[in-house]
DNA sequence: ATTAGCATTCAAATAATGGGAGTGCTAAAG
DNA sequence: CTTTAGCACTCCCATTATTTGAATGCTAAT
């Protein structure tokens, strides 16, 4: 590709994202101090070298996946860390009165109000992190909360019934056993830490009750593997003109409702992961790039932001604006 | 209105609710054994009433919003309390091992799909709920988790960082005064509370670091106001044909993202409540139908499950299912 | 290598057409 | 007084023409 046809290319692309029209031949003569004919003919090579398309014989040209693909690679990846543009973010990173969850949350929400795409935030999970407290709170005479803090803060609980012949002090003897055994405990090795000491160690004959008791207990703990999630902006989308279509719009909303989203989100890439069009296996989502890009919290783990939108989307501003993200978000996590 | 009059007026209700199509006279002369022109007089007549609707000056009949007014409180309020075909819905709640919330939750996931409508559980509200026991739990060592817990079994927490120079000790003694000070009291008062017994009591002296602090637990405390729920089946929504108009989906989709159908939803009222087109006041709701039933739980709080879809649906078995659902709900408060 | 010129293509908007389902009204029959 | 057959009329909707215009590819001249 000549250097001239790779400027063609990415005239085409960043009109093609403010137009969502068709690129014709004329509308680049301005800027190329060119004929239209020429254009025309370097147009056609692009064509058959597969970087754009036409919509049918006589229309103007769109870029193709592998035309953006060359674009993102090429003319995004060159560009030196963009920042400009980002006022709106840099203030809400600048407070530091928020909590670090409740900033991710703004910032998502930033995010897909700035680029009209849903955007998404894939928490770390707390499945990893260390049991930092067991409790059992007394609710009403026959009523009890259960409940499991972390190293990291998260808070899980779960409430029981109690029956009424069970000896309180015999409860606080099991929760102060099991606050022994559990503290400084991955999440992940609970339930089998848990059977193990039951079957060997003398904690056996203090549960009696352990059934119902236990069991709640490591619904508690389990509660800690489901992933948190937020996600926000999907009504953005529905306004763009690649949704004029009814059928695709039912079944986009169809898929982010069923959680099948999640499935095409890269949550364990290494930086910004760009997936166009069919890359994405869910057959809804092949007209839409998702982009995501992962931060480090703690321990190994990594939290993901993704921003989902048209294949047609400001990769220039947008890919530079994801980076920037996860990299705050980062330093969030490493100011602690 | 003659009895025939309302014969034909339930069989154009009937009908259109499963056609979602206009009803002509020709189709209702099987059923009536009189002639098409005769039913034609007839409909002319509730027409004049306002019961009925033409789509143009030559089209078949619709329900108006009368029309299914009148049929709602006259057909499907003599119903005797039907319960057939609520098999599904019966095994749910025989199910006497899973959690309540969890109950109501595959309770309105089941009603979603039992109707292509969606459905919504507004948990009864904490706010009036009473603290149980505040408590702080250090989980590093410049960090610390505020945990608030009512008498209902609700948590929320909230976790603060703190400073270097705040000694341990005081920080205990705070947290039990917060305790003695709090405990019992509702929800709803304690902001009031807290800043009255500030300025009134010793403890300002302890509370050099209220700002930070004591703003924390209020915080912790207001996340208790904001009322749990649980949303489903939007997208079952979609493929009715009422949707096929493109403006009409965004418009609802983007009324669900932003919370608006908690407007339109009714909390207060005693039994079942049936908002039928525009007796809801939100413009992207006005072809829709919102019933909302109430059950009670405990000291005089209510949960409502509400489901809202299409003015033409089957109102003669969702009705009384929607009675149903609240009933057994209820029971599962009762039985505790 | 560039470009003017021209026939060609196709989408999208607008107009014309015909069929059909349904209505209201009238006048006759029950 | 109620019912009904008959008929003119209305309007939607799907189909088919017609027009317009923006774009293209190709050719031949610069």
């Amino acid at each position: 590709m000549t250097k001239r046809q790779e400027i063609i290319l990415k005239l085409i692309v960043d009109e093609y994202v403010k137009s969502a029209e068709p690129i014709g031949s004329k509308t680049l003569v301005d800027v190329l101090n060119v004929s239209s004919a020429t254009i025309r003919n370097e147009m056609g090579i692009l064509e058959d070298l597969g970087y754009i398309e036409k919509t049918h014989t006589s229309s103007g040209r769109v870029p193709s996946e592998k035309g953006y693909r060359y674009y993102i690679e090429t003319i995004v990846k060159n560009l030196d860390e963009e920042t400009d543009g980002f006022f709106e973010f840099e203030e809400l990173f600048n407070n530091k009165e928020t909590a670090r969850d409740e900033l991710i949350k703004e910032a998502i929400d930033l995010l897909s109000q700035a680029t009209n795409c849903t955007a998404i935030s894939l928490g770390p999970n707390a499945y990893h992190s260390k049991v930092k407290k067991v409790q059992l709170v007394p609710i009403s005479s026959h009523q009890a909360l259960i409940l499991v803090i972390t190293n990291f803060g998260y808070v899980e609980s779960k409430q029981i019934n109690i029956h009424e012949d069970i000896d309180t002090d015999e409860l606080i003897k099991v929760i102060d056993l099991l606050n022994e055994m559990l503290v400084d405990t991955p999440i992940s090795k609970v339930s089998e830490k848990l059977h193990y000491e039951i079957q060997h160690s003398h904690i056996k004959e203090l549960l009696k009750y352990r059934e119902t008791i236990v069991d709640s207990f490591i619904e508690a703990f389990s509660k800690f593997a489901q992933t948190k999630y937020y996600l926000t902006g999907q009504s953005n989308m529905l306004y763009q003109p690649e949704f004029n279509d009814i059928q695709k719009l039912r079944e986009f909303i169809s898929t982010i409702e069923n959680n099948e989203i999640f499935k095409i989100v890269e949550s364990d890439v290494e930086g910004v992961s760009v997936k166009i069009g069919t890359e994405n296996q869910i057959t809804s989502m092949q007209d839409c790039t998702v982009i995501s890009s992962t931060y480090d919290t703690v321990d190994g783990e990594k939290g993901t932001i993704s921003l989902v939108g048209p294949t047609r989307m400001d990769y220039r501003r947008v890919i530079p604006l994801m980076k920037y993200l996860a990299k705050h978000i980062q330093k969030l996590y490493e100011e602690e």
